[in-house]
This record gives structure tokens, C-alpha cells and sequence, in this order.
DNA sequence: GGTGTATTTTAGCAATAGCTATAAATTCCG
DNA sequence: CGGAATTTATAGCTATTGCTAAAATACACC
């Protein structure tokens, strides 16, 4: 078992590189050659070789994103409470499409809504990483509910689907150029939407 | 100033097949042979003839989308009060967006959000209708605020871009598979920051 | 029937899509 | 140095992209 001969560019670096194309381009607008010029790879087969065919290599970039640029997801559930893991998802959300770092939006919205047949994968991988994001969020507020944090009475699937809305409508208001002010003053009204207190038994 | 031979097929039948294509799969992820064979076009150059290149057939296309499955936008906002030209924009759109009739979501949203720099037409005309909605919404709560309709210390504009945001997320939501019971509880909740008007001074 | 006009048909353009076979290059191990 | 392993480079594959020139066709009017 041997050495051979070393790859010519930095994989992580060409992934984030890919992940920019992707998020401004989506799936079936990027070309192999926007990839492989954007990566820094000067031939397809090396871009072959390292990532495997388009699908398998957006799947990596995707997980390179919830890894990177989206990782304020994950770790807004860590907050205490439900109401400020919430306000840290969406307040994040605001501050993470509109940053000048990367290209607005949120690629797992914005990746591939509609697309046609030959992009069935991609779509489907968005779908249900959005659906999972859903999800995580529901637990999160069940968990609330049963500790007390939330009300009795809440929903948590409910309030998940409409705040996990809120988030992906701000998505589309980022790529539509909406300023980091406005994506916080969203955030700021749909909070109010916030289940109030059981009132304590007199 | 004389007949010529007839056209084969219908225009705005064959403009709703269009719009179907491009709603379903989007702006580039929609070739002109989708368009020719969804439309019983049998070769490019009728197309071509009869609605210009791909660009000009997707602006017919949204104005056609705008004046039919989308007509209920403009209707909303004749309702009598502010509250029900919201809620007949929300709750259309949940019936809209899961209409069996129709792909699912919205061409607006779905149809250009992410794009190579060949489609930028495409985006741009989008992110200006999306803009238009909102703008129109904006200027009926202005409307409502200065009749008295809405508190005087309620903010249209903020209101306006909330509940567009409803909108948006609504038809990712509906692009995800959400069910028309679902949206229409988003749309439940998402109405309750409506602001409480101003107490009657005693 | 002939003429003018608008549409359809046929055929094909240059460019790009995603992808790959083959061979040259560069490393580690012995 | 001599393999073995791995990546890079060259070249090119088939298919499709948006689009169009030129010719054939079908109508209205005279």
C-alpha cells in the first residue's frame, strides 16, 4: 500500500468553493465547469475522482454547509429555553442570509424548489433536509412542552411548521435583497405569535 | 392586408401548458423542447414566432400565471378591511399552492431564486413581481392605517414584509409537500400579531 | 387561379451539458 | 532503481442546449 501521487488542491477548500457556486447557481444552473474553474481543479476527472459524479458532490457540499455557514441551526437548539432557541434560529437565519461572505439566501431553500427530472435527487435531498430541520425543531418544543417550558396547551408540531415557515420565507426575502434590519424586525413580529404562560392556580 | 395559414394550436392553451413546465421545473431547469411538447408545438420555430425566446415566453407566461391560478392575489386585497384582504391572501395561498390542478408552490418564489448568470433575467423579473406583491400589500395597510382601519401606531410596511415572508415560506412549505390543512394553520397563526386596535378613549 | 402573407416544416447551427477512456505524471515502498 | 498506487492531463464521447435559415404549406383576398 502505496503513496501515488498527491493531490494538486486542498479538499475542503474546493468544497467551500463548490458550496458558493451551488448557493448562488443552484443545482441545475451550476456546470461542471463553473465547479471545476471555482474549485481551482484544471480537469473534470480529478473533480470526478475526488467527489464522485454532481449529485454526490452537491450531497458533500450540503453537508459542508450545516457544518459551516449553518451551523447556527444546529446549535440554536443548545439554547436553555425554546423561546431562545428559536430566537437564536431565526435571529441567526437573518444574520446568515444576508451575510457578505457568502451569496444570500439559504441553499437548502433556494438549492432546487423546482427543477427537472434529471435534478429528481437534488430536489429530493433538499426536501428532506428541510423536512428534517422540521423536525428537529418540533422535538425541540415537544421537549419544551414536557419539561414545562412550554404550556400545556402549546402545539409543538404547529408552532414548528410556522416558525420553520418564517425561516424559509426570510430565506426568500434574503435572495430578494431584503437588509438584515428587515429579516430582524420579521423575526421580531413573529415571535409575538409566542404561546403566553399557563396562569399560575391562584 | 391579407390571412396567411393559420395557427395550429391554441396561444393561451398553450401558454397555461407553458406556464405548468416552467412552475413545476422552474426557469432553467425548462428546455424548449419541455416547452414545444408540452405545448403541441411541433417545432421550435412556431414557438418562436409566436412568443419570442425563452425570456419573453416566461414574461407571458407569469402574466398569465398573475391573471389566472394567482388571480386571487389581486382579489385579496379588495376585501372590505385590511384583516380579510390578509387573510384572503394567506388562505389562498394555502389552497393555491396545494391546488391538485396545478404544481405545487408558487412560480414566484420557486421559479428563479437561485440561478447561473445566464438566467439572470429570469431572477431578476421574479425578485421584481415578488417586490411588486409586497409593495401592493404594503400600500392597501397604508390605506387601512390612514381610514382608521388599522391603529394609527401600527407599521404597514413592517406588517407588509411579515406577511409576504407568510407568503413565501407558505409556498416552500407547499413545495415540500405540506398539506392545505397545514398551511392553512400556519396562516391561523401567522394572523395572530394582528395589531389590537387602539383602546376606545373613555 | 394568382398573389400576398403568415405559419409550419425540415434541417442544422455553435455551444455546452455531464461524463469518461486512455495515457502521462508524481508519489511511497522495497 | 523497479513496481504499485494515485492523481493529473489530454482528448473526446454522446446528448442536449437555445436558436435560426430556408423552404414548403395553408389560408384570405382579388
Amino acid at each position: 500500500m502505496a503513496g501515488g501521487r498527491p493531490r494538486a488542491f486542498d479538499s475542503e477548500a474546493a468544497l467551500d468553493r463548490a458550496l458558493e457556486v451551488f448557493w448562488r447557481q443552484g443545482y441545475e444552473g451550476t456546470g461542471i465547469s463553473d465547479l471545476t474553474k471555482a474549485m481551482g481543479i484544471n480537469n473534470a476527472p480529478s473533480l470526478y475522482n475526488a467527489f464522485g459524479n454532481k449529485e454526490q458532490l452537491f450531497s458533500k457540499v450540503l453537508d459542508r454547509y450545516a457544518d459551516g455557514p449553518a451551523r447556527y441551526i444546529r446549535e440554536a437548539f443548545d439554547q436553555p429555553t425554546a423561546r431562545a432557541a428559536v430566537e437564536a434560529l431565526l435571529h441567526g437565519a437573518a444574520d446568515a442570509t444576508t451575510d457578505p461572505d457568502h451569496p444570500r439566501g439559504c441553499i437548502t431553500v433556494q438549492g432546487a424548489l423546482a427543477y427537472s427530472p434529471g435534478a429528481t435527487s437534488a430536489r429530493e435531498e433538499l426536501t428532506a433536509r428541510r423536512a428534517a430541520g422540521e423536525a428537529a425543531l418540533r422535538a425541540r418544543l415537544e421537549r419544551a412542552r414536557d419539561t414545562g417550558d412550554l404550556p400545556a396547551g402549546a402545539d409543538p408540531e404547529g408552532l414548528a411548521r410556522y416558525f420553520t415557515t418564517i425561516y424559509q420565507g426570510i430565506a426568500v426575502q434574503a435572495a430578494g435583497g431584503a437588509t438584515r434590519e428587515q429579516l430582524h424586525q420579521i423575526v421580531d413580529t413573529a415571535m409575538t405569535v409566542w404561546p403566553a404562560p399557563a396562569p399560575t392556580p391562584a
